[in-house]
DNA sequence: TAACCGTGGGT
DNA sequence: TACCCAAGGTT
């Protein structure tokens, strides 16, 4: 198609028919920029050039490689995925559709770009930019997030495609999508398909796609406490049923509301962890922390004798001050400790 | 099936 | 500011 061999961009994950290199790149793009995501897809390919190797690693490091990326769930089940192709697939990372759905993490896009890219089966994408075109180009109103919306955007999408160019079709309707048809202010004016696009000669090109609108953002409250001996300091590995599964942080106490630092000091959780006389020392304002489905105020604080720790969970242990950069942590924890260098490695 | 799961950029 | 969006998937 010439309007790709234009303005379609050249990726690194381009030019590769390797199911495995595919993969790797579908998954970090999976809600993530491009810009965003390239730096990790070159840091893991490094890391793990072949997916046995992949398949080899232990969780942390896995988890440590993406820190910053979010949605942490996507690396456990890589690491879940690549384990399945060794044990079920014999270690080759599996091209056709009906084998790589199988695998953690592959959904029905996932298994449709690696089918097409790494052998043109004629499957087609349904990813946010086929949504667009579709909705704006057939004028299609239903919303895109319910499920009889879905259903009939994939039912469309594999009706509209071109089977004899899979690959080079899925990877066009998504940059068409991405750089045409793009969210605001699409480049109708030019566009090659506005005399068909029933949305355009319709003047309702900014009203599709219709997406159903989620429930509000809860609010929580997170304390952390910066316990630390000369070289050594606590940190706490979350659990798997909430935010930021697996990964660590600061010991901390969640509350229901805002909670004052004397308010903190009087709750059972804190009397159940500390001495009620421990110190306390106020680091910085409450920050808030916007994740996609809750808004979460942290506030930091130093309790300056460890000993006034009494009771530590099970999970909060205690890891050697210049070993830190090892653990993977969520961002809320590796942006504090990037802006408060000092208070960790006081050789600074 | 609706809720949940991070982070960053654009408007 | 507050919201939307970004190469989705799992439970």
């Amino acid at each position: 198609m010439i309007w790709y061999r234009e303005h379609g961009r050249d990726l690194p994950w381009r030019n590769t028919q390797d199911p495995y290199v595919i993969w790797l790149s579908e998954i970090i793009l999976q809600q993530t920029r491009v810009e965003q995501g390239l730096p990790y897809f070159h840091r893991f390919l490094e890391a793990f050039p072949i997916v046995t190797k992949f398949a080899a690693a232990d969780e942390g490091e896995i988890l440590r490689l993406w820190q910053g990326l979010g949605y942490y769930s996507r690396a456990r089940n890589m690491h879940k995925a690549a384990k399945m192709v060794v044990d079920e697939f014999g270690g080759v990372f599996p091209q056709r559709y009906a084998e790589a759905i199988r695998l953690s993490g592959v959904g029905e896009y996932t298994a449709a770009a690696i089918a097409s890219f790494s052998a043109n089966e004629p499957k087609a994408v349904v990813d946010g930019n086929v949504y667009r075109v579709l909705a704006r180009y057939f004028g299609i109103a239903e919303p895109i997030n319910s499920s009889q919306g879905k259903k009939r955007f994939a039912k469309l999408a594999q009706e509209v495609m071109d089977v004899d160019h899979a690959a080079t079709y899925n990877q066009a309707i998504m940059d068409f999508g991405a750089l045409q048809c793009r969210p605001k202010r699409p480049h109708c004016a030019g566009c090659p398909l506005r005399l068909d696009c029933v949305a355009y000669n319709a003047g309702s090109i900014e009203m599709l796609p219709v997406k159903l609108k989620g429930k509000a953002s809860r609010d929580r409250f997170f304390h952390y406490f910066i316990i630390r001996t000369d070289d050594h300091i606590l940190m706490s590995k979350r659990g798997t049923a909430d935010v930021w599964a697996n990964l660590y942080e600061f010991p901390m106490i969640e509350t229901e509301h805002d909670t004052p630092v004397d308010a903190l000091r009087g709750s059972a959780a804190f009397a159940a962890h500390f001495q009620l006389d421990a110190h306390l020392f106020e680091l910085e304002k409450v920050s808030k922390h916007v994740l996609s489905h809750q808004n979460i105020y942290a506030k930091f604080y130093i309790l300056p004798d460890p000993a006034m720790c009494h009771a530590k969970k099970s999970n909060w242990t205690y890891h050697l001050l210049e070993k830190i950069d090892t653990l993977a942590k969520h961002k809320l924890i590796f942006s504090f400790l990037e802006k408060n260098k000092q208070l960790i490695n006081p050789k600074i």
